[in-house]
DNA sequence: TGTACATCAGTGAACGCGCGTTCACTGATGTAC
DNA sequence: TGTACATCAGTGAACGCGCGTTCACTGATGTAC
């Protein structure tokens, strides 16, 4: 049965809640500071039909960190040409400037989810971890699957994914704070270190030890 | 001239309602949401007591983190035994454990830091950046000394401990939701790869390249 | 197709509450003679 | 050492304000006949 008009309403009117709110969020505002009556001004609604939408502010949080969620997941989620074809290298550069791209449209998204990871809300934080842990593990299969494809040694690649997404994530953070040509120096810098993160997988791989 | 009683008092004072704001800060709440009567009330003073102490309550805030970053920093400062004296392998170890040491005492502390790193007051983010950088360079430092003894190859030791710092936070993160025995693995692993980095910056030193 | 009724997104008034901050005041502590 | 005055940490009342949430209501949209 197709959507009437008023669902179409609800919908869309949820939608310019959750972008107003969004929208307040920029300069590094918590999450905890957010106001019930500053989204419904900036969603141009009195501040009682936001119950209409979300039982309470708690749930209204929730949505906003889910949709956060949901842009991370689709900028970082790539056509998976494997690393095989563009080779390593390559790859490691195509991760970061995805994420780059990610940052310059989404940098408050970023710091959102960053923040929260922390918060105080469990359901905020657990929502939040499954979804890092998915992009670890993504990353994790794809490492795994070219160590494989190139018959080399059996890299720790869950091990190395992992310290990947914590050296792009604390490049990120800096260069929310940075212009554009300090980030294009973070930028270089996690590539280097995301190269020296897989060589000393390689090597780690083949026997060798601190 | 010796502090007078008066001054004694003052400052214990302040230093009391330095803890118990502190003390609220557990449970991953946001500073954002701390309320001046909370903290009066934790410790023990009218409300308006906190004006003789502080001139607003952005000025405790920044008092707050100054202290947690006193306390990461007495935590992380150690004596220099060099990574000659006891090898990098060792060096790693005690790296890890001082921090894992640091969080199971300060574990609110970090997380403030972390959450604060990526809040809305200037001062308090460039107050912290500030504390991370010196983090940074005195890892980068240890390891440039280390290397440079043992005439190895150059290795991009601030690149080093850039990333190995990024690890070790991103595990410190995780670890504040676990319980003992998963923080024992995350540490492990925050090991592990602290070794892969080390490899990585060796193999790249020696002209090694993806 | 027209009509009568049900639904429900959006509204405005009101609730009790705690917020950060100001102010004039108290009384113990410190200081100058 | 004793006294008179100054300082100032701590107090309690009061300020205006915005908070999250409830409630009864309106009127456009949807539905059943």
């Amino acid at each position: 049965m197709a959507e009437t008009a008023r669902q179409r309403q609800k919908r869309q009117t949820r939608e310019r809640i959750l972008t107003a709110a969004r929208s307040l969020m920029a300069g590094g505002r918590g999450l905890d500071s957010l106001g019930l009556r500053e989204v419904a001004r900036e969603s141009e609604l009195a501040a009682t039909s936001l119950y209409n939408h979300f039982p309470d502010m708690e749930a209204l949080g929730l949505a906003l960190i889910d949709s956060c969620c949901f842009r991370l997941r689709s900028a970082m989620e790539y056509e998976r040409r494997s690393m095989i074809e563009i080779g390593p290298a390559q790859a490691v550069r195509e991760l970061v400037q995805r994420f780059v791209r990610y940052l310059d449209e989404n940098g408050n998204d970023f710091r959102l989810l960053v923040q929260q990871r922390l918060g105080s809300h469990d359901r905020y934080r657990s929502r939040i971890q499954r979804e890092l842990q998915l992009l670890v593990d993504e990353l994790a299969d794809d490492v795994g699957q070219a160590v494989a494809a190139r018959g080399g040694d059996p890299v720790p690649a869950e091990q190395e994914a992992e310290a990947a997404i914590a050296i792009m994530f604390g490049a990120g953070i800096s260069m929310l704070d940075a212009g554009a040509a300090a980030r294009k120096v973070l930028a270089e810098h996690a590539c280097l270190q995301l190269e020296m993160m897989a060589l000393g997988g390689r090597a780690m791989a083949a026997g060798y030890r601190l």
